[in-house]
DNA sequence: CGGTAACATTGGTCTAGACCTCAGTGCCGC
DNA sequence: GCGGCACTGAGGTCTAGACCAATGTTACCG
């Protein structure tokens, strides 16, 4: 299963038979090249016609269409059809919050607040915030938005202790970078951030609009203020086909 | 295709058919737990002995490894079997050479080029390299291991007329960096790098020793000297189920 | 006019079996 | 000894058809 190619060589004589290539590969390369020609969001034909188009099984056309799904060139939905993806949007890394990021790039940001809660911290956190074990966490999961277009998945820890009466703030709307610096005079410093590739479940794809099993970039960012206490722990989930990450470095 | 998670909900009552989970997820499951269990590298049973364990048709069993493949947890190999993959592996990002990242890493990197040309730039690359449209660019293409394991395919462009001789020290080995450094005077200042995911082809598939498909990390780097000029402009590929990328972030 | 029940259509899951390619093994003949 | 070649068994591709689940449309009835 998956990713295209064809296998050259053997040209002219033997005739007939010869044919390295799968069946599916033909089909993902007739498939790119339609897509090519067509709007984002526009429909492409169903699997059966497919399937009977190409004189191959739906099980064939199943296949091609996967690849090209997992490959963020699809959208599939189940009882309406096959729709053609959106293109990649860059998305700058930098020590700056949500907020600021979206507006920058002239869009208008937004936040769905799904969960909010205070737990415990387990051994991991607990070393990551410099708590003692147990020690209350404040954790925000929130679906980030740009011009009402899903973003990502973002998951938050903070140390509850030290930002008493955050909720109420971060209840009311606004940037929580924001509301840590105005209530709180606390500034984010350095991050310490990772990005690795993960492969969408059925929760993220469903919030994100995205499809399950599509590749994502997941970033994890440890935040440190101005005086280098620990301040947040950040579990991002960005939709891999329509998101790139940018920075800058320097040398030290 | 592609995927796991239950379906919760349904308890008792109802009897006998109920089950909105399909048979594939319960199959990943296991095969989760089993993975645990295993170390990287054990073979795992085969697709018709699964098929045969779990009384479900070969397809089905397929769908499951698919998945876990692209997830990276498996590594199927035609002819032999089907084995447990190799965990992840930070990569720091940084301004600094491959050879330096890898020493701090506590491993020995090295480098097999695969093949090295000099080519007129086209319209991207004389606007990213400043270069006339035309001009000579140097290009060069190279497997990246460390102990041995490849890590990344780096296709490096240089603009050939700044650089005249550089094939001669490439073909000799040793670290690009430093021969810009050493015999031309030139070192790193910044560099823009963006990060997205892609999914292997066949070609890079084989070269890394990954499977197709699998998602990988792409990072495109534009590199300038201390003197702003252009220098270089990467394109590498890295084996997303292996590596991920850290850096740093400083507040401006 | 409004609801709703039935139907059509789309993608999602699954089967049972066919034939292919690729890798390893072992025997046979030179 | 050693080069092939046949055989086995692994994953890779493919078929033709079944039923399920989600969606949207249409027609009928109150």
């Amino acid at each position: 299963m998956l990713e295209t190619s064809p296998v050259e060589g053997l040209s002219a004589a033997t005739g007939a038979q010869l044919q390295r290539e799968p069946k599916y590969w033909r089909l993902k390369r007739h498939l790119l090249e339609l897509l090519d020609t067509l709007a984002p969001g526009s429909p492409i034909p169903t699997e059966r016609a497919l399937a009977a188009a190409f004189d191959v099984s739906r099980t064939t056309v199943r296949q091609a269409l996967a690849d090209l799904t997992v490959e963020g060139r699809l959208h599939r939905v189940q009882g309406k059809g096959t729709f053609v993806a959106e293109p990649k949007v860059a998305q700058r890394l930098q020590l700056s919050s949500y907020t600021e990021d979206i507006r920058a790039k002239g869009m208008e940001p937004s936040s769905k607040l799904l969960d909010m809660s205070e737990e415990p911290a387990d051994a991991e956190l607990s070393r990551l915030l410099s708590l003692r074990a147990g020690a209350k966490v404040l954790r925000l999961r929130r679906l980030r938005l740009a011009d009402g277009e899903p973003m990502a998945i973002e998951t938050t820890h903070l140390p509850a202790g030290r930002f008493r009466g955050l909720r109420k703030y971060v209840t009311a709307g606004g940037s929580l970078y924001e509301v840590l610096h105005e209530r709180f005079g606390v500034r984010m410093g350095h991050a310490e951030e990772t990005i690795e590739t993960a492969l969408a479940g059925p929760e993220e794809a469903e919030l994100l609009g995205a499809d399950v099993g599509m590749p994502m970039l997941l970033l994890s960012r440890h935040s440190f203020a101005t005086d280098d206490k620990p301040v947040e722990w950040v579990r991002s989930v960005y939709r891999g086909d329509r998101y790139k990450f940018v920075t800058t470095l320097n040398r030290p």
